[in-house]
DNA sequence: TCCATCTGATACCCTGAAAGCATTGATCGT
DNA sequence: ACGATCAATGCTTTCAGGGTATCAGATGGA
């Protein structure tokens, strides 16, 4: 038994007769008729009554008609389905995203991909940008948005945008009253900043900005999640740089101020070159056209 | 593409390995390898990453394993399941019975059969005796318990068992206390019996008893329903002729006396005899088997 | 570095499942 | 009774798919 065989006998249980199902099914009647005496032999079962008049199905052969229409189906669709898969046009891409982009890239680009690719099922996963890069290399990640951190073999990089740093701070702090800010203004400030060792491009980018002004910071605390940094500097226990764009929904009591020569940091979206999911390629495409209405 | 290209798939994205996949399927390597090559062909998609020393799923290949899991699944169950309609393990029977015969064989029969084969769903359908005849022959039922009405060509019978008729009365009638009764003591109750078009049977046998004694039963009430019979008696409007196993869970104001020479009924398991539904054959024999028991 | 070995791909041949054509046999309507 | 219709059967042919032999690339040990 075969799925042509299904097919045969579901062009005879449909049209009830042997010249026109071997009609519908390309070829003469005679090697018809065989095939479905083959079928019921090797069923063992009568799946249909027929005389040389009548063909009529079988309560075996009407059950049967319901399987195989299933069967059929299904059988249709794993074959349609593994095609759109290998186009990209279904499947699942897993797509990690750092805090600090959640607001900016990352909405634009879910949702223009999600357009695109409706059959694909985005997973999102937000993590630290030291865990992206860790995922990307062992594959558990098919794509994310993080920080440039310069040279990565094997990862192919689409630059999305180009974020400013701002400072955050209560409302009731000196600072959010006071003239322009530099790193000598902040020389004396407790500083909350995320560790190297989860967010290095952004500790980088900070360190190098206060070294530039000859000024070692005092940082007094490193929580690794962007969300504890903020909840902090509520609380009165510091200043934070954050990127400007998470500084549009700062609770009440905080504000934001921009900085003198404020550092940059790239937003990247980035894949492995040698991705073996389709789903990517598209991906990377829809960043492309995000960088460039972005920049 | 077919289920047993399905199946060569499967055996290599189960082993990721040519030579014992091709094992597996009791051929050789080199064929394998073409019938893989061929599939990946045929479906435009690359379904292993291989090389002289490894092979790996693609994640197109992984999603179709999921899927041929599937359908080959389907395809076995629906191979299985027609070989098991046709020999009566598994499918539909409609069974057709009368009320008077509900208190009695009806639920053996429904159990015992339903344990022997529980995969067949019975489809109970409560009807007239009439009713049951004319879907019986029109094939709406695949078998019934009714009254045996004599000659019925195309119909096979299993007699279930002898009914006795019993007359049932208020309490507070006066033949509830009287001595023996018999067609004379009846000449001028008020009779309530189903009309001959819903039972023949049972009326015809209700009318020997009476003209067999010289009477003409007075007949006020013709309803066709058995429940209705015993509620218009209940309501004081005459006196019925039922069989003795309906007379067992009778109203409160209500109760049966035996007659002379009661009338006999036969009840009968009936099926035609061409039926092409297999599951018939099962439930007549457990037919015959209560036959041996109740008589 | 080279060779033995493992593994998948290719070349070529051969068998049999399944298709085609011609015909038979059974059934129904005129 | 006869012709028309339709499924079944007999016989031939073809090609999909299997077998054997062999090649080619990769790996690991000497």
């Amino acid at each position: 038994m075969d799925t042509r065989h299904m097919r045969y006998f579901m062009a005879l249980a449909e049209t009830l007769h042997f010249g026109r199902a071997a009609e519908r099914m390309n070829m003469s009647q005679p090697p018809f008729s065989r095939q479905i005496a083959m079928i019921e032999h090797t069923l063992g079962v009568k799946l249909f009554e027929r005389n040389s008049r009548n063909v009529a199905l079988t309560p075996a052969g009407k059950h049967f008609m319901k399987d195989c229409r299933n069967v059929l189906g299904q059988f249709e669709d794993a074959c349609r389905d593994v095609r759109l898969i290998a186009s990209g046009m279904k499947g699942e891409l897993r797509f990690g995203f750092m805090m600090h982009a959640a607001h900016s890239v990352v909405p634009q680009l879910v949702q223009l991909y999600a357009e695109a690719r409706p059959d694909v099922r985005l997973v999102l996963d937000e993590r630290t940008p030291t865990e992206i890069d860790e995922m990307l290399v062992a594959g558990t990640l098919d794509a994310a948005v993080t920080f440039d951190c310069g040279y990565a073999p094997h990862l192919q990089a689409v630059l999305l945008a180009r974020e400013r740093l701002r400072i955050i701070m209560r409302k009731d702090h000196p600072l959010a009253t006071a003239g322009q800010i530099g790193p000598d203004e902040l020389r004396d400030e407790k500083i909350i900043a995320a560790p190297a060792a989860t967010a290095p491009a952004l500790r980088s980018a900070i360190n190098s900005y206060f070294s530039a002004g000859g000024i070692v910071p005092r940082v007094v605390l490193e929580p690794r999640l962007q969300h504890t940094i903020i909840q902090l500097v509520a609380k009165g226990l510091g200043v934070a740089l954050i990127p400007a764009s998470l500084c549009t929904e700062l609770g009440a009591g905080l504000t934001s101020r921009a900085l003198s020569d404020a550092p940059q940091l790239d937003v990247v979206l980035r894949a492995p070159i040698t991705t073996k999911n389709p789903a990517v390629s598209t991906f990377m495409e829809i960043g492309k056209s995000i960088q460039r209405t972005s920049l």
